[in-house]
DNA sequence: CATGAATGAGTTTTCATTCAT
DNA sequence: TATGAATGAAAACTCATTCAT
């Protein structure tokens, strides 16, 4: 009697509001009421969804760092070289970052206070398969034989400044940059 | 009756203890009435010396946003060669970040959404800077041939993750690290 | 895929969850959605059975002060000496507490300030009832000639002070204390 | 410059203001910004005194548990004799009850479930006192040797019972009415 | 100039009630 | 008739800002 509304789903309503919200104006900066008229509902509303405004963070938090490393990482071909394994990591991160600019913004343009045990251990898991990928390509030795973690640290830092760049209009996000940066970084780490 | 130090400046209490809770908990999550506190003045004092907690926050911004490119810029050696020029800029970056930890995490590691327009002057005004020492040393083919701003993006990205992995712990912030660092960044970077 | 028990009566299930939280936490302490859930049903259920929140409560006290009036009065001793009526009274009340604690101390260990008037008049003919024992057990010169109400007043506060050492545990509500109770309130009262 | 305004206290403006609307709706009846326009404040003043609505009504529920005590119990004729104890104790009692009929309201017809240990303690540690007095007299066999918390319980829960049966209009708080309730509850309990 | 109590609009959150299914 | 998701007004509480002292 009633046409599937378009209303998908409140909670991922309430999410990709929230996410739109955080990502422009940070967690403190946005106000409940906001991202409840900005998802169409009521207040009250995403209170049924989720129990204070700290665990919609989190379950964003969570449901986006999750996405971002299903993404890295699934399928990923352990058994190509260093060398073209890190061309898929980067290109990527460059896909998920242009087709889901605001999650990236949301997930590392800002600092997370506010994180629950369950993120954090999100976020660590991460770091942890990423480090096994480095620490691979320097037993083959064909990375620089440099502490795995500030490879890490200085790979990803300088694909999120790529982006903060793009975000501040400074750069614009094509294939061609992301490939001119990933050839840069690529000598950066190689032997 | 009052043993409180020399009031140095009331105003720079405050934009310290303001530095401290924003570097911390952002602006956003950091009230007023607890700047006021940590730096020893009344609340009502507080605005005697920025007309918003938006003023005070922008004040901030600019001065140590002003002291690190001063401190990147100043007596900057023009003569020498441009490897030579990367190592100085790295060499400060992390003497900056080293004795200013608290700024340089206030600066870098939040999301400014609330910048006046002189704030903004004084971040465009440093990337120009910057900009012109890369052009220079492509001009001099010492440099990959790569846009200045992504190059720029890259390396400062680098700098800032980092600092990231340092202030979440996965690394210590040494010399031997940052020389580490300077020249895996280096080799991106060079021709 | 239903295994509640026959649903007996599902108004009657929301009296009896309604008075265990209103007994505990008050009325106002208490919210519809938690009386609903107590009670098996749906929140919305509870609005085919009352028309608000007030309108249970008042039914609820209705009923209860209903069942402790008739447990006191139904083939009440008209014949017997005010002795003997009196400790009938006092044994009543003792078992009425002993078998619904919950009920009485709803009853008379809240303030209730949102009865109706079909409430406050079951309260007063139940008064008047009493008020005639006691009147009729002074014409016989077996009770102190002292205000009727006051006397009501002090033996139903004595009862009432009893059943609220017991719930604070300071007394256990056993049938020794119940008598040895009964024994100082007529010696308090008889001529 | 300006003459003592009669804002007495704003601490204790809000006390009173909570006092009376708590004694008559009730803790969860009564909502905060209430309080604060009956006191002639702003909401957000009452949370510079008090910490939480909680903090309030137990502060409330301090200053005159404790009043009401030192009323019963400072400077008591303790080498009296057991009946004359008890008719100062009774007289106090309604002295107490006749000048601060809400505050005895708020004591002792509403059911405090909120109490923090402070609170409570102070409730027992009244207990106490009056039970060295019940045990006096037992001693002195002046009163029935019953268990010197029955002894209690009826004789408050009677006094209570008045006060309740003058809240409800039943009867009328007098000099001579509690002179007859004394009489009557004497009786209930000398040998 | 400095203070800090006071303000009241704004925040997060709750809950009595409704209504489409 | 029963449901329970949805509502939105109201609750408790916070905080940027003001102003009398």
């Amino acid at each position: 009697m009633k046409f599937r509304e378009p209303v998908r789903d409140k909670r991922q309503a309430i999410l990709e509001a929230a996410l739109v919200l955080f990502a422009e104006r940070g967690f403190h900066g946005t106000a409940v009421p906001e991202v409840a008229a900005a998802a169409g509902v009521a207040a009250g509303t995403l209170y049924r969804y989720f129990a204070s405004k700290e665990a919609l963070v989190n379950a964003l938090y969570q449901q986006w760092k999750g996405a971002l490393l299903s993404a890295l990482l699934s399928d990923f071909p352990v058994d190509e070289s260093p060398r073209q394994q890190f061309h898929e990591l980067w290109h990527r991160l460059g896909r998920f970052a242009t087709r889901h600019p605001q999650e990236f913004a949301f997930l590392e343009l800002h600092h997370h206070a506010y994180l629950d045990e369950a993120s954090l251990k999100m976020e660590q898991s991460g770091m942890q398969l990423l480090k096994g990928f480095v620490e691979q390509a320097q037993a083959e030795q064909a990375m620089r034989p440099a502490r795995a973690e500030l490879i890490m640290a200085l790979v990803y830092g300088a694909f999120v400044g790529l982006l903060k760049g793009c975000a501040q209009g400074y750069l614009k996000l094509t294939p061609a940059l992301l490939s001119a940066a990933e050839q840069l970084m690529w000598e950066a780490i190689r032997v």
